[in-house]
DNA sequence: TGTCTTATTTGCGCCAGCGCAAAGAGGGAT
DNA sequence: ATCCCTCTTTGCGCTGGCGCAAATAAGACA
């Protein structure tokens, strides 16, 4: 597989990069399979890598001491991931990157992006943009799950990864497909694969969703918007 | 009451300033006087100014439709805050600060920094790196909400607040002394003021705090790290 | 010193959500 | 077609923690 330079510039940080600094950077890089189900790294690692996903999709986790995990973030293609390395000279991967279907990423040093950080300032502000809304999605999302109830969570949660990994489904307007598990779903909105299955079920009888295994098809969107927002029952 | 430009320095993100642009900062920034309770900006607000506390102590919080609260971060002096609107031009701010106690805090415009920034790579890496530490921060915190038992999480709030404004108290070695409401650590912990109290209680009974009207002293720093990590008992 | 306000404690009942366990369903491999 | 593995569903019982309400304590202020 080849990568074009010029496909880079789907990755949000390399919007304003030169023709030069594309071909610099995949120069620089590795191309690297994952499996599905594997893991590009572990929490805990040195951040020797940062990567960027060509193809498939993979997630972010954490885990406690006593092993149950929560998903951070999930992570489409011609995303980056693993960049914390490059701001910290000795950091550590604070979370795990696990692929969730078969992908293809390109792996570049951290200590590349470091030193072209030094002299491309657009390349500072594309990272602080990206790491600014790395903060207000967890702080919302701290905030929904210290405040509000399952279902709601549930819905918030559904329809945020259906923005970020969702494929517009059949030729239907507004049906969204997400290829997830009910494990996933749950790690996701900070509860069990039980509750998950249960609302799930729920809104199934509602009309609201279709779902079968790792699989949620979103029917109408509007009416988890209205269980979001508690504007339903 | 006057600054010194050289003051500056104990903010993490001017670690490098030169001294010129320190007086610059200064001499751009307005000092602001806010009351205990009384609010620095709220959520929502267009993101115009960041701010340097320059003394008292702060909290950041969130509120969800309903009103109920969630503290996102405590706020020492010489920290920097409200400052993701010199990353994003038309940003609003994500979150409401409030002072803990009678404060005085630098204010600066947005723009200024934003400006800044394009020059003096040294800001950029000072921000990226704030930036990282509380990207860790909240991914770590939301594990511990969506994972931990409340005692448990209780316990890493009460530490993390320890480390973050804890005064050292009296003579003695490891006391620490938190000016926290029941309120305050329920808001930072995800839990209620019920919980918190009924918590603190049985700790105070097993000697490992002291308790107060708005008060938590903490005897036995190593209990509550037992405690954090579940080997009590 | 007495009054008022606000913070804290604690008894009590309740229920949302957890998690076991067992049954059911989907899909890949041979 | 059948086996097998893994994912999902759902009944059931349980309990951690919520939150009301009432009592108590600690300051603030006159």
């Amino acid at each position: 597989m080849k990568i074009d330079p010029s496909d880079l510039r789907r990755v949000s940080v390399f919007k304003e990069a030169t023709d030069d600094d594309l071909s610099l950077f995949v120069e620089n890089s590795i191309l690297r399979m994952v499996e599905e189900g594997e893991f590009f790294f572990f929490q805990g690692d040195p951040a020797k890598y940062f990567y960027i996903l060509v193809s498939g999709k993979a997630k972010l986790l954490q885990s406690n001491p006593a092993g149950q995990q929560v998903n951070l973030r999930t992570i489409n293609e011609w995303q980056m991931f693993g960049a914390l390395g490059a701001v910290r000279p000795d950091a550590i991967y604070p979370a795990t990157a696990q692929a969730l279907e078969p992908c293809t990423a390109l792996a570049i040093e951290s200590v590349f992006l470091h030193d072209a950080l030094q002299t491309r300032p657009y390349l500072n502000f594309g990272l602080m943009q990206l790491m600014t809304g790395y903060i207000q999605e967890m702080q919302e999302r701290y905030r929904e799950l210290a405040t509000e109830r399952v279902e709601r969570r549930i819905a918030l949660t559904v329809l945020r990864l259906a923005a970020q990994i969702g494929k517009r489904s059949g030729g239907e307007e507004t049906m969204v497909e997400l290829p997830l598990s009910r494990q996933d779903v749950a790690e996701a909105s900070g509860t069990t694969i039980y509750t998950v299955s249960r609302v799930l079920s729920d809104w199934e009888r509602r009309g609201l969703v279709e779902t079968g295994r790792e699989r949620v098809l979103i029917k109408n969107p509007h009416g988890l918007v209205q269980i979001s927002e508690g504007l339903d029952q």
